[in-house]
DNA sequence: ATAACAGTTGAACAACTATTCAACTAAGGA
DNA sequence: TCCTTAGTTGAATAGTTGTTCAACTGTTAT
């Protein structure tokens, strides 16, 4: 990890200096990441998406998206544990719900780019 | 991919029906995934914040970043690709900087639930 | 011209990730 | 009790992705 000479103008050493120093910290931006990579798969945002609409069990998400229910299950896993999503248990049944608003948020805000 | 018998209720058929029908596109939801996944990864979100705080070339970003030169010009390239950020050749030098303000509110999004 | 530097690019490799499959738990109905 | 269904889980596999390395282009300075 060399490589890294760019120019010795005094110039350029101080703009970095000043960015670094105003950088969010690692772990912010790190956090931030590992949220948006959540919602980097077109099956987690399709799972999102009919939730926004309805709460569903995990055999209907199923048959929504046309996927089996362990592959659904895996993915349920990854946004529980992003807070993306709440589960509610019911006999046989565990429904599923969007965890807050924010998720809402985030789309709009991703179609708006989309949308030029 | 059968698995999907579930129950055979009409009420649950009805609901998928209707949440099928609600569905956003699959280009839309796939145009949403790919835009999230570039903000996925946690060199792509600090190049992102660098050029939030100044225009940069990118042997700065790599000095900002302690990367290689070309690590980040790989990573430049998606994110040019995916509309986020703009290039400016001055010289032997390019500088980069976001292409629009969009970047900021999806960061600012993203925070909101980090920080619960 | 030639040397030095900024940046880009393609191939290769290692690390990661999504889906499948099979085995499992738990709840309800016969 | 036994069978069926809903859902979860771990291992395996196939596909994807980020970084490195080496080679390359183009611009500036000597």
């Amino acid at each position: 990890m060399k490589d890294l000479i760019c120019s010795e103008e005094v110039v350029h050493k101080e703009v970095v200096k000043e960015v670094i120093s105003k950088l969010p910290s690692d772990d912010i931006i790190y956090d931030l990441a590992e949220l948006f990579k959540v919602f980097g798969d077109s099956t987690r945002a399709k799972i999102l998406s009919c939730l926004e609409i309805s709460e569903l069990c995990v055999c209907d998400i199923a048959n929504c998206l046309n996927m089996t229910k362990s592959a659904v299950s895996h993915q349920l896993r990854i946004l529980r544990q992003a807070k993306l999503v709440k589960a509610r248990k019911s006999g046989k049944e565990v429904f599923y719900s969007l965890d807050d608003d924010h998720v809402s948020m985030i789309f709009e805000c991703g179609l708006k780019h989309i949308n030029e």
